[in-house]
DNA sequence: GGTAAACTTGACATCGTGTCAAGTACAGTC
DNA sequence: GACTGTACTTGACACGATGTCAAGTTTACC
């Protein structure tokens, strides 16, 4: 049962090095050879480029323990809470995302597996905004006059891994200061609260 | 003086090209065939993809009166309708700027030159974010409590292509939804006035 | 008519993707 | 101990894109 190992390889050897290297895009052959197999055993295993793109999110995701962390903001104890714990759990689980995220970013344009996976993905994400921003609306949080659909795609940007970026990579802020702000800023524009 | 005119040929044909298609990128050869020169043609005006995609981006500035817009913002009567008319701004430039800065945003990851030109246009916009703050602080509107410099940055981010992106293209917002509520969440987040 | 700049033509090197065919290594099975 | 299937390797190939080079052509200007 060499399948599963070359497999696991093979990604866990392009995370490396596409975390590793950030912006710099990794050919298969260099996968290959960091996985310590031949270019074509990678083809074995993912039909191109894209579709190990897309498994590679998917194996990042597994790594950092996405599932448990997302019911970590479901379970917090009220809205308020659970807006405080998204973007937390975003300042914890992008620096390990984002190099792969960024990946398929790059190759959606060109292949339309990989951008339905991506809008899978997107959808997903606006879902537990929708939620969340359906809870503070429930429990009388939501600010006054807002429009739920709007409130959640405001969360949905503000939490997205480009805002991440830019002010984390490009700004230089700190995964606290990050959390503080972004926080600050969805509870003062979201909310009654003015925090 | 064939030169400029071919030139520009070669920058409308491009412009044309990536702005049509949106996503999908345009070959060397394609923007040659579209702009009615030869593929050497485009090497003798430009010393390669990346130097073409970066004159795009300033030729898509001119067209579209870049700096006569952001006057306007300089020239509001007072900072919170500095800081609206900044949407706005935004609002009307980026659907004739985004596909051409996309262009160089993907070609900026192996461009040393690219990159020093996105990032010269990145602090560019962040000091019109920043004297926008310092005008929020003088005229004491800017949220109090809030620093200067993450006030800016936040500006900055909720102010991106990126951010507009999201929310227009991949959201569906209309124009008019984005400056509504981008501003609105603005006033709300950075200053005193709750909108 | 001569000259220089802009442009064309066609060839070429290079690199990355993706495919194909033949061979090898190594299980488990009779 | 041969038999067979699966995972994998090796090496070749086609294709498309970028970027370069050299030689020829057009055009305008003097």
């Amino acid at each position: 049962m060499s399948s599963r190992n070359s497999r696991k390889r093979i990604l866990d050897a392009a995370l490396d090095l596409i975390t590793r290297r950030g912006e710099a895009a990794a050919s298969m052959a260099e996968i290959a050879g960091a996985a310590g197999v031949s270019r074509q055993a990678v083809y074995l295993h993912f039909a191109d480029r894209a579709a190990l793109m897309l498994a590679l999110v998917r194996h990042a995701d597994e790594q950092r323990g996405l599932e448990r962390e997302v019911r970590k903001i479901r379970e917090a104890s009220n809205a308020v809470a659970a807006l405080r714990e998204m973007v937390a759990v975003h300042a914890r689980m992008n620096p390990g995302i984002w190099a792969a995220a960024r990946a398929v970013d790059a190759v959606r344009r060109t292949d339309q597996a990989a951008e339905r996976s991506w809008q899978d993905r997107l959808k997903y994400r606006l879902e537990g905004c929708r939620q969340l921003v359906a809870r503070l609306h429930n429990e009388g949080s939501l600010r006054r006059g807002l429009d739920s659909s709007v409130a959640a795609d405001l969360l949905w940007t503000l939490t997205s891994l480009r805002t991440w970026e830019d002010l984390v990579l490009e700004r230089g802020w700190s995964a606290r200061r990050y959390q503080t702000h972004v926080t600050a800023l969805l509870l003062a524009g979201l909310t009654n609260a003015g925090n």
